[in-house]
DNA sequence: TCTGGGGTCCTAGGACCC
DNA sequence: TCTGGGGTCCTAGGACCC
């Protein structure tokens, strides 16, 4: 018998959870190595009242500047800070490039976001142990395109979404089902994925305070007060996570859509014509490039006192073309905004399928009218 | 001088039907 | 005159994630 073999349990399954480490900032880096060793971030919007930091490396980092922090914020913290507009195309080419690598060591590959993603490898006990593939990924993460990435080795998606948390940057953390008590139970509970500001606040008066609270607490309690969803997070903080890894989980996008935050609020109604007619075209780009077709139109408004609505269409056709979508975005506009300031405009192409599956229901109505 | 832009999923409540 | 219970679909909002 193979020895390597033997090491993986004989029903379980062996998941890699690989994220790649300021993946943003990792690129320019390695796109333009005079940056290397500098604090680097890359923020949203060049307005700095507004722009807030989607990225940034260690150097950064080190200066207590954080993802979400106010631009300005950020260069008070730190006079030096090199600042980026993100590069989104060259993202995603970068992107492809990591999960062609992954694909090299298994079929079974789900991507999750364009910087991380989940890889089955039970079945890949001849190409080694799970460290050994995890440090051949990582090698090779850092040859090829010269990025640092973490990966987290686990019997299930959660564990190891869990364990590549564990050590940044350019870690492999192993996390078995024995090591749950000392690694994920000592953790406090705002760090489980899945957890939010509102759900760790909401626990903490319950007096849940560590993912091993959670984990040990009464499941008629967190199944009447969270409900399905606290029952799942239960079980994950015991280990159980079932989901499999699914190579085609988000292949087809179910809205696409454009928004803006203004660099000063709006009041004038033209004006906010203007802007919406301008991400209509913006979304129509996108919505060309994914090759889609939609079937209802959803507006959002945010007021100055960051109080948010969204009020949606159904169209009475498949809508694709940014002078329909501006139409339906238009008369929603004028039917809901109470004529407060305007901060931020968005709009969403919702109940999105493939052009050909529409253009077939199209034809097919056609041939029967 | 607080807090972007892109998404997904879940839930509550109302409309409507049987 | 007063009215149950179940099911489905739709909308708006909330929570969460990267």
């Amino acid at each position: 018998m193979n020895h390597k073999k033997s090491w993986y349990p004989k029903k379980g399954r062996v998941i890699l959870h690989a994220d790649m480490n300021s993946f943003y900032a990792s690129v320019e880096t390695a796109d333009d190595p005079r940056l290397r060793g500098k604090p680097l971030a890359i923020a949203g919007n060049p307005d700095e009242r507004k722009g807030i930091i989607v990225t940034c490396n260690y150097e950064a980092r080190a200066y207590g500047i954080k993802t979400t922090m106010a631009l300005w914020q950020a260069k008070k913290l730190c006079k030096d800070l090199i600042v980026k507009r993100p590069n989104m195309d060259r993202y995603r080419e970068i992107s492809r490039e990591i999960f062609a690598i992954f694909e090299e060591f298994t079929p079974f590959v789900e991507p999750i976001s364009i910087d991380e993603g989940y890889l089955d490898i039970s079945e890949c006990y001849e190409q080694g142990t799970p460290l050994e593939i995890a440090n051949r990924i990582q090698m090779k993460l850092k040859e090829k395109l010269d990025l640092p990435c973490s990966i987290g080795i686990a019997p299930n998606k959660f564990l190891a979404k869990m364990a590549s948390d564990m050590k940044k940057p350019n870690g492999i953390t192993i996390l078995r089902k024995r090591d749950i008590p000392n690694k994920l139970w000592v953790l406090p509970i705002d760090d489980m994925h899945g957890v939010g500001y509102k759900t760790a606040e909401r626990m903490r008066e319950r007096n849940i305070k560590t993912i091993g609270d959670l984990a040990k607490a009464d499941p008629f309690l967190i199944k009447g007060v969270f409900g399905i969803n606290g029952e799942k997070l239960r079980r994950r903080a015991l280990g159980e996570d079932p989901r499999p890894v699914d190579p085609n989980s988000v292949s087809v996008y179910k809205s696409i859509g454009s928004s803006q935050t203004f660099a000063q609020d709006i009041s004038v109604l033209e004006e906010l014509t203007y802007k919406l007619n301008d991400l209509a075209k913006k979304t129509e780009q996108r919505i060309i490039k994914s090759g889609v077709v939609g079937r209802a139109v959803q507006l959002t408004i945010r007021y100055e006192d960051r109080t948010t609505i969204t009020r949606r269409i159904s169209a009475s056709q498949y809508v694709y073309e940014a002078k329909d979508i501006f139409y339906y975005g238009r008369k929603l506009l004028e039917k809901h905004w109470n004529e407060r300031p305007v901060r931020l405009l968005g709009i969403t192409l919702q109940e999105v399928i493939p052009k050909e599956q529409a253009t077939y229901q199209l034809e097919f109505f056609d041939e029967t009218k």
